[in-house]
This record gives structure tokens, sequence and C-alpha cells, in this order.
RNA sequence: CGGGGUGUGGCUCAGUUGGAUUAGAGCGCAUGGUUCGGGACCAUGAAGUCGUGGGUUCAAGUCCCACCACCCCGACCA
């Protein structure tokens, strides 16, 4: 490709709203423009990266079976219906109208269109297993779209669905996907982690989620200081002993009894704690430890028919410990709850947030509440003599026992798990945080949606079967971004050859000088018969601004053409290493494709 | 949705105690010239509803009100 004939608006500063790195270098190299929050056009240069990606991801789709398909992004509302998640899927789903009132929304997924095309179509066991794929543009309206591409209302995704007789075969399939998964990832260049993770709205039995990472271990050395955190949203929790890998929203804390020593428990002590609200000012004004300390969280969640009225749970949890409402709403079975504002709480129980406690919490005003329940963490159940806000503003009480004091209705793990715990796995205290970037996730269904709508085929021995489902998701505009996160240099983007969007940036000094264009002219051309993509820089420009641009575009390679080394040699230069060599006309193609596949390996 | 912030040529920003006249600069863009191995220089030029709407005033980019958009910090997902 000619850069007079393509078009590459390298711009020297990115815009001031971008937030990452990956942003930045994507608008930087022409790559994307940003049309409204979380809403992208993709230019010549970047598309050409996603469509490297997406045939990545198509070979290794095509190798398990895959078929591909192409269904519709307009949706009608009915199939959502059926499953219910026209209602749980909330806000985030994109709803509209067609003229005469048809309810449709903006496809952000697509287990029920697939359900209800196969449920149609595939009748018979013997059709079984198989796993239909799409690539195509996925729309949710998120609350905060955030990181460039990384988090876009509007985003290029590959959705997979597989349909099998049994749970047996589904899991064997599940491995399989898992594994070609890895395979996509590995060719895309990218470092990465398999975690456990939480099934959302999508639903299902267990799930994996693929977290690009940071590559470089750096991260508690004096000099990491300048190395920006990678820009994931995840906060992945996993074992440096075994390897334990999980989302932190999944990640189960594991309870030991700590001591044999049951200290004694005392009786029930009201104190005076005048203004003293928050856990720790508390801790220091007794100066008693957070960790006896029972939290009192006051969580609502709004009925659909009346906002005003609400399910209440005050959740208990130790001092120095968070909730996760991640798994709050799953323990709970609720879609939606939020923490309840200072003026509710008051509302709902007569008391100042910073001084609510388990024990004879009562619900003052009924008006407003629907359901009461209390509910605690694991935590809270070995707190002995543990402290807690007295319903009554400036007083909490001291020696607060479980069980003596206050029964919970509900004990779950509903907590963050935190570095001090033992690995849910091997027990061992060896877990570390790390920030991840999600590019892909894989979800074991099981029946939820071929029961619920009622997709059925006949087995072997005639009966009627649910199909068992699985679905598998990549987000292939994202793994560009990932891609960039995870290796870039002050001067600009390294691609990795295989997502690159030309191998090959050739560069003449002076285009206008006619011994340097018969060359790059004849190199051209030799590159592209020999099917190497190359970018060739053929613009009237100062060599300062080719080298820069071509820096910032990042190819693998670049060959640079001038007086200085010829008539008998060019220069090659690998992006990677900054090392440069000289190659003759004839050696180039050799040259080339040895370098590329020794980046591969690297 | 809550809290904080920003809206001025394509990009980065200045100007904002109400006024000077014709709203500026750098980059980018166009034309011509000198340059040519790491974002050159000179000259000329095009390009702006100062986010939108209302208000105060002799006078508003500047003050007031409303709205909109965008960004940052908290709850979702590939």
């Amino acid at each position: 490709m000619r850069l007079t004939k393509f078009y590459l608006p390298t711009l020297r500063q990115a815009p001031s709203d971008c937030d990452t790195v990956s942003a930045k270098l994507m608008f930087r190299a022409g790559m994307i423009r940003k049309l409204s929050s979380g809403i992208y056009e993709w230019l010549p240069l970047g598309l050409r990266v996603l469509k490297k990606v997406e045939q990545i991801i198509r070979e290794e789709m095509d190798k398990i079976g895959g078929l591909e398909v192409w269904l519709p992004h307009l949706l009608p509302k009915e199939p959502w219906v059926e499953t219910g998640r026209w209602y749980v899927y909330g806000d985030e789903l994109f709803r509209l109208k067609d003229r005469k009132g048809a309810e449709f929304c903006l496809s952000p997924t697509a287990e029920e269109i697939i359900t209800s095309l196969v449920r149609n179509e595939l009748r018979s066991y013997r059709q079984l297993p198989v796993m239909f794929y799409q690539f195509g543009t996925k729309f949710r309206d998120e609350i905060r779209p955030r990181f460039g591409v990384i988090r876009a209302k509007e985003f290029y995704m590959k959705d997979a669905y597989s349909f099998h007789k049994d749970e047996t075969d589904a899991e064997e399939y599940y491995t399989k996907v898992v594994d070609a998964y890895s395979k996509i990832f590995k060719r895309c260049g990218l470092k990465f982690l398999i975690v456990e993770a939480t099934t959302g709205p999508i639903g299902g039995k267990f799930s994996h989620e693929f977290m690009v990472v940071r590559t470089n271990n750096t991260a508690n050395s004096s000099q990491s200081k300048n190395i920006p955190e990678i820009a994931g949203e995840e906060t992945i929790v996993y074992c440096s002993y075994c390897n334990y890998a999980a989302n932190i929203e999944k990640a189960e804390c594991s309870y030991e009894i700590s001591q044999n020593i049951q200290p004694e428990k005392l009786p029930l002590e009201e104190v005076y704690t005048p203004n003293k609200k928050t856990v720790e000012e508390v801790s220091l004004f007794l100066n008693e430890p957070p960790e006896k300390f029972i939290k009192t969280l006051v969580y609502v969640e709004p009925l659909p028919e009346n906002k005003n009225v609400h399910n209440v749970y005050v959740v208990l949890v130790r001092g120095d410990y968070e909730i996760n409402e991640t798994k709050l709403k799953e323990k709970l079975g609720v879609h939606n709850i939020i923490l309840a504002d200072n003026n509710l709480v008051e509302q709902i129980f007569n008391v100042p947030v910073g001084f609510l406690g388990p024990i004879n919490l009562a619900v003052v005003n009924i008006s407003v509440v629907n359901k009461y329940f209390l509910v605690a963490d694991r935590s809270v159940e070995y707190i002995v003599n543990g402290i807690s806000g007295a319903n009554k503003k400036d007083f909490h009480i001291k020696n607060i026992n479980i069980y003596r004091d206050f029964s919970p209705d509900i004990i779950e793990d509903l907590r963050n798990i935190t570095l001090s715990d033992p690995c849910p796995k091997c027990k061992s205290k060896s877990l570390k945080f790390s920030k991840g970037i999600e590019v892909g996730h894989t979800f074991k269904l099981g029946t939820k949606y071929s029961k619920s709508m009622n997709a059925t085929f006949l087995d072997e021995n005639g009966k009627e079967q649910f199909y068992v489902m699985g679905c598998y998701g990549i987000g292939v505009s994202r793994i560009v971004a990932a891609a960039i996160e995870q290796s870039y240099d002050e001067d600009g983007i390294i691609w990795y050859p295989t997502i690159a969007p030309f191998s090959v940036y050739l560069l003449p000094i002076d285009y206008k000088d006619k011994e340097i264009k018969h060359t790059t002219d004849k190199i051209y051309d030799i590159l592209t018969k020999n099917n190497i993509e190359v970018l060739f820089d053929d613009r009237d420009e100062r060599p300062g601004v080719k080298f820069k641009d071509a820096d910032l575009i990042g190819c693998p390679i670049r060959i640079t053409v001038s007086k200085k080394t010829l008539p008998d040699n060019v220069e090659l230069y690998i992006r990677k290493t900054k090392q440069t060599k000289m190659v003759t006309h004839q050696d180039i193609v050799k040259e080339i494709t040895a370098t590329i596949e020794l980046l591969k390996q690297i």
C-alpha cells in the first residue's frame, strides 16, 4: 500500500479526553476516531488490525467445528420475554420501537436468537453437537464508557453458541473452546490468564474469563512508578503457589476457626462514642482493632412497581473487610440492589448512619419497606465480643456475640477476598492481585435457555430432551486495544507480527531522488509479489516525519532506503528490539520472513 | 444516578475584573520557495454558530438562568 493512496491521519498530540495509552496511540496512529461517548469510527489502518484478529479467531473456531453464521442486530422483543431477560437485563439493553409500536432491542448478545433458530431447525441428536458463531456489532448502554474501545457502547464481538445432547458432551466441548481461545490469544501475541468468573446476566453453571495482564513483573520495584497499570477494569486474584486464578468478584473466601482458645464471652456494654461513625474513627476512639467490629450496611432493592418501597437487606461484615456486591446479589438472588443513602437509612430505622448495629435493629417506617432481612458475611460468625452500633446516635455496643445477641436470617460468603486470606484452592498464603482486561469469556450454560425457550431435540430413544448449551464470547475490538496496552514504548505502538496492520514500513529517505526511487519501487514490487504486506511511505516528507510516523504505527519491520547504504544494501530495522541490520536486495524477502518468524518467538 | 470538572478553527490550548478594532497562538491544512537520516524554515492563505437557548446591559466568549454534550471518581460487561 502506497501511503499517498492510503488514509493515515496521524496526530502529534492525542485528544485530551483519551484516558489510556491504547486510546491515545490508536488516535494518534490514525486507527480510530470518536463519534460520541463510547462510539468509535475505525479508519483503514485500525480496521486492518481488527480484520487480522478476526481472521485468527475465525480459523481457530473453524478448527473446532464452528460454523459461521450472521445473526441480526435488530432483535424483536418476544424471545427476550420468553427467557425473562427483557425484564432483568435492565438499562444496559438498548430498546426501541418500530413505527407500529412493536418493541425491539439492539443485540447485546444472542442466546435467545440462536436458540430460537436452533429449536426450529435441529430436531435430532444425530445433528449434535453443533456450534454456531458470528462476528458482529454488539450494543450495550454502558453506564460509563471508558478506556477507548475497551469499554464502548458499540463494539465488535465474536459470539459462539454450542448445543449438546448432554452435560458430558457440553463439558468436553467447553474444554475444547477454552483450548481454542488460548490458541487465539497466543496467536495474537497476548499474555493472559484464565480465571474463574461469575456468570452475570448471561447465567449458567460456571464460566471463565480470559484476562490480558501486564507483562512486566516489576510492580514492586522502585523503577516501576513510571509504568502505568494496565488499563484493565477487572481485579484478578491469583495464587503464586498453585495455579488458582479468579476474578475478585468470584473468589471465594475460606473460613478457618482461628484459635483454639476461645475468649470468654463478656456481657453487653453500651459505650458513648460522640460523633464517631466510621469503623476507623470508633476503632481509634475505643482503641480496639477493626477486626472486632461488625460493620452494618443497608442495601435496598426498590420494587419495580413502586420505587419508594424497598426490600431491605441489612448486611453485616467484619470491620476490616469489604462487601462484594456481586456475591451479595448472587446469594440473595436479586439483580438490582444499591447501598441506601443516609436519608433513606434514617427514614427506615430512625438511626443515623454510623450507629447501626445488629442488636434490636427495627424498622420504624413500615410504609417504605416491603421485606426486611438481616444478612451476615461468614466473617461475622467468628467475631467474639464484637463492637457495633447501638442503633442510637452517639452510642456503640461492645461484647456482641452472634447467636447469643442476634441471629442473621442469612449467612453467606459475601466479602472481597484479601491478600491475607489463604488461597481458596491450596490454602497457602500466597495470593496476589493484578489488573486485567477481559478479552474473552466462556460460559457453560446448561439448559437455562433451552428450558425457558422450550428448545428440544429427540434423543436415541425418541425422547424429547433439552439442549445443553455453552456460549463463548471474544471482544475483537477490545483485543486490539489490549494488544497495544501490552506492547508499546514512548515512540508508539509495537505490533506483534500476526496482527500488525502491515509487516513492513518501507521508508525511502528521499523519494524524489532517482536512484532511491528506483530501488524502493523495486523492493516494493518484490515484497508485494511475495505477499509481504508493506506500507510504502512514498510521501514527499522530511525523513524525520517519516521516522516518527513509522515508530508510531509500529510495523514490526522498517526498511530504510537511502544514499548511505546504496547501491548494495538497505537498512532493516526491528521496531521491537531497535536493532538494525544491512541487507542486500536479493536477501530482503528471506531476511524479512526470518525476522518475522523470530519476532513471533519473543 | 450521585459527586467533581470542561465546552473557543481538525488537534492542544490562551483570552473570561463586561468594552478596545477585525477573537488569538502553536500544531495541522492549502499555495510558492529554500531544505532533506529523527516531527525544518520563510512567505502567503483558508478555516471559528466562542456547546445550545433564554436573560441582564448602551455593550456578553466574558455576568445570570436553563438545557445539552463530553471528561474524571463510585455500582456493569466482551
